[in-house]
DNA sequence: CTAAACGTGGATAATGATTATCCATATTGT
DNA sequence: ACAATATGGATAATCATTATCCACGTTTAG
C-alpha cells in the first residue's frame, strides 16, 4: 500500500506552473525535464490534471500547459483524486460472506471504520492547497535556488 | 493505492480463533478453506501475524494457530502493521530536490502533510480491537449463520 | 499552404509489488 | 517409524503502475 509517485510529480508540476505570469504556458516537456520524469508518462499525468479541471491546455505551436484555477482553489487532495481516482483505499473483499455463508453479499465489519478512517485521512489532504505550499517554500529552500527556478521558468514559457 | 487483501483475510482470520476455546487450536488449512483463501499464502498471512505476536503456533500432528493475546488487545491497527509493514503510505520521492538542485537531499513540501494525514488515519484503526467487530458480529449477521461457525470451528479444532 | 511544435488518445511494453505455489526441513503426537 | 503440521526459501503467476510509441488534431510561423 503505497501512494503513486505520479501524486507528488503532479503536486510540483502543478506548483512550477504557479510561477507563471497570467496566460502565459509551459511545455510539457520543460516541466518533465525540470522535475525529472519520464517525459511521456508525465504527459499523462498531465492529462490526468486537465481532466481533472486543475489545468488548462493550450495545444499546437506555443502550446503547453498552465493552471485553470488559483493555487488556494486547488486542494492537495484534489490533485491526489486526479491521479488515484475516487476509489478508496479499502474494499471489501467479501471474504465475510464466504465466512459465513451469508446470502447479502455486501455485508463486511471492516467496512464502517475503514471508511472513516479513509474520510479522517483525506480531511487533512483537503485542509492544504497548494497556495499553503508555495508559502512554506521560501522557509524550506534557499532563495537563491527559487529564484533560479522562477528564471528558468520565465525563459522557457510561451506566449 | 490500495490496502492489501491480506489485511481483510487476516482479520477475518482472528476472529476465526476468537471462537476457540482456551488452548485450542486450529490447523492453517481449516482456516484458509473456512475463508475460501490460497492455502499456501494464508500460511506466509498467519505467519507475519506470528511474529508480530498475535497469534501463537504449535508445530506438529495436532498442532495449529490460537490467538496470543485477547481479542480487546488486538487492535486492527496492530494487524495492519502485521500484513502491510511500518513504512508510511507516503514517501518522498526526492523530485523537489531535483526540482530546486537543493543540496540537502531530504527536504520535502509534503511530508508533513502526508504524515499528518497518515497519523489520522492510524488513529482510526488504533481505536478498534477485533474485541469490538466480535460484539458488531450479533448485529450484522443472523445468528443462525454464526452458529454454524461456531460449530465448525469447534468440529475441527483440536488439543 | 506547408512545416514545425505541441497536446490527445490508444495500444502496448517494462517494471515492480502482491499473491500464489512448491519443496525441503523441523517438530510433535500416535 | 509414520503422519500431520508449521517454517522458510525459492520461484512462478498475476496485477497495478510506470513508461514508450505512434497516429492524429490543432495552432503558429514562415
Amino acid at each position: 500500500m503505497h501512494m503513486k509517485t505520479g501524486v507528488e510529480q503532479s503536486v510540483y508540476a502543478i506548483l512550477l506552473l504557479t510561477f507563471l505570469p497570467e496566460k502565459a504556458v509551459l511545455p510539457g516537456d520543460v516541466i518533465s525535464t525540470q522535475l525529472g520524469g519520464s517525459p511521456t508518462y508525465f504527459q499523462k499525468l498531465l492529462r490526468k490534471l486537465v481532466s481533472a479541471d486543475l489545468l488548462a491546455s493550450v495545444p499546437g505551436s506555443k502550446g503547453g500547459f498552465r493552471l485553470k484555477k488559483t493555487p488556494e482553489e486547488i486542494r492537495i487532495y484534489d490533485v491526489y483524486v486526479a491521479i488515484e481516482g475516487k476509489q478508496s483505499l479499502y474494499s471489501s473483499s467479501g471474504i465475510f460472506h464466504d465466512m459465513l455463508n451469508l446470502k447479502d453479499k455486501d455485508i463486511c465489519l471492516l467496512s464502517d471504520l475503514m471508511e472513516e478512517a479513509e474520510s479522517s485521512w483525506q480531511s487533512i489532504l483537503k485542509r492544504q492547497t497548494i497556495a499553503t505550499l508555495t508559502n512554506e517554500i521560501n522557509k524550506k529552500c534557499p532563495k537563491e535556488n527559487l529564484d533560479m527556478l522562477k528564471a528558468t521558468v520565465e525563459e522557457k514559457m510561451v506566449l
